[in-house]
RNA sequence: GCGGACGUGGCUCAGUUGGUAGAGCAUCACCUUGCCAAGGUGAGGGUCGCGGGUUCGAAUCCCGUCGUCCGCUCCA
């Protein structure tokens, strides 16, 4: 059963050191949180599991990193500046707040009598500071507030560079940055956080198909990761949501305490920003082809997922509840490409002579993966607290491990154990986790 | 930003009509030859979110502020 709620995953987090509130010594900051010690590790598995699924087993998407901060003339181009505000009005009567555009008259769209709008405020949501140390003379410069445009403007460089063709891919991982009105429900939205966009340029005529190719094959990745198909779903945009960059999108959403959430948003950016991008530098944003002797400026299908929500998504779907010998035990079922930890090399006693093989181990195994060590408390409450960080494997040191040189793996999921023989011990984890 | 609820040690909470802080769990050390949490002994840890006010005296009353949760608008 994955979680009921919310607060058991941020009580989890909290104590075990996956996330806390930013910085909290001085009451807290908000919308901004800590990756913990186990937090940070969890983090880059997402964005690693997502760069070898996007990028490392194919052919035909390269990756970048981009700068954050970026000049206005980017973000004139890509039309935030101008659409990524919004007009707001409160009503003084019922306490809600409205975008303007959907108010008609004035009039409140949810019907109700005798509602007072106060004047409408602009809402715009990049951050926007100042390039120049000296203070009131240097230029405006934008924090972006997603990564596509680092692959528009980066587009002709790429295309020279890689020698790629479409259909073909860039791919970036990174943060982005947005004056979120109403940021909230722990990492889900937050004003600083970490995207996994593609923006994956094809012939305009194979829009639709690489559109509906990507939503399902991002709709997979999630799954392949361990999250229920039932706690996933697609669902398209209707024409009066859709951003101003697109004709068409669909989102992955998955079930979160409070209802579904988007994870990702896959959209039909059509030729949109290369164009824009185009028309404002002057420079040509398009592709020959030689093979047809056409010319043509590419259209782009774009997945853009949030790495925090996901990775929360992760262990909302993994958390899960156990009942052994009539008490509670709490796992993290989570995929071993996800876990923090793959193994935990646990001597059975901190007594003499068990110590040097088990750090021995540890360093044989750390070669490898991710992996704690731990001496301290009895056996047992070590395994519970490996289970509850979502250590898929325990590797135990006893005292017949210095006689038959042997040592004991004891899985997380079926607490089940077996015996293997330290020479056979790295080779057969591997066997075990698959990678 | 607005409305509502809330803010006590790492976590969950107790704290009576205001008198100057407690519990359980967790953590750490030592003991226990010990394989699936809660054996033994001991230890550390809180200016009761922060600031101001009322009072002889406030965690307990008032104001402000910061933060959290729910709702509204926005989105990965």
């Amino acid at each position: 059963m994955p979680a009921k709620d919310l607060e058991q995953i941020v009580n989890l987090c909290k104590r075990r050191g996956f996330v806390y509130p930013s910085a909290e010594i001085y009451g807290g900051f908000r919308s901004s949180y800590d990756y913990g010690p186990l937090g940070s590790l969890m983090l880059r598995n997402v964005k690693d599991a997502w760069v070898r699924t996007m990028v490392q087993q194919r052919d035909d998407v390269v990756l970048i990193d981009a700068a954050i901060l970026g000049p206005p003339q980017v973000f004139e181009a890509s039309g935030h500046l101008a659409n990524f505000s919004d007009p707001l009005v409160d009503c003084t009567v019922c306490k809600r707040r409205f975008r303007e555009d959907h108010i008609e008259t004035r009039d409140c769209p949810q019907g109700r009598k005798g509602c007072q709008f106060t004047e409408s405020r602009a809402f715009n949501l990049m951050f926007r500071t100042t390039a120049g140390p000296v203070e009131g003379s240097g230029a405006d410069v934008y924090l972006r507030p997603e990564t596509a445009q680092g692959m528009f403007v980066n587009f002709v460089n790429v295309l020279q560079t890689s020698r790629k063709k479409p259909p073909f891919g860039i791919a970036q991982v990174g943060k982005s940055f947005r004056n979120e009105i109403t940021p909230g429900n722990f990492i889900f939205r937050t004003r600083e956080f970490e995207q996994m966009e593609l923006e994956f340029f094809v012939p305009p005529a194979e829009g639709p198909k690489w559109y509906e190719y990507w939503c399902n094959a991002r709709l997979e990745w999630y799954v392949s990761l361990g999250i229920p198909r039932e706690m996933l779903r697609i669902r398209a945009h209707d024409a009066d949501e859709l951003s101003h960059y697109s004709a068409g999108t669909s989102d992955v959403e998955f079930l979160f305490p409070w209802g579904w959430g988007e994870l990702e948003g896959i959209a039909q950016r059509t030729d949109y920003d290369l164009t824009q991008h185009a028309g404002h530098s002057g420079e040509k944003l398009d592709y020959f082809d030689p093979a047809t002797n056409e010319r043509y400026v590419p259209y782009v299908v774009e997945p853009a997922a949030g790495a925090n929500r996901t990775m929360a998504a992760f262990l909302l779907a993994a958390y899960d509840e156990d009942t052994v010998n009539d008490e509670t035990r709490t796992v993290l079922r989570l995929h071993p490409r996800l876990a923090p930890y793959k193994v935990a090399v646990l001597p059975l006693s901190r007594k003499d002579t068990l110590l040097p093989l088990a750090r021995q181990i540890f360093a044989e195994l750390s070669a490898d993966y991710m992996c704690d060590y731990d001496e301290t408390q009895q056996i047992g409450r070590r395994y519970r607290r490996q289970d509850e960080i979502g250590t898929p494997l325990c590797v135990t040191v006893d005292f017949d491990s210095l006689e038959d040189g042997a040592v004991t793996i004891r899985h997380r999921d079926s607490m089940e154990q077996v015996r293997v023989a330290v020479s056979d011990l790295r080779a057969e984890v591997r066997r075990i986790l698959g990678f």
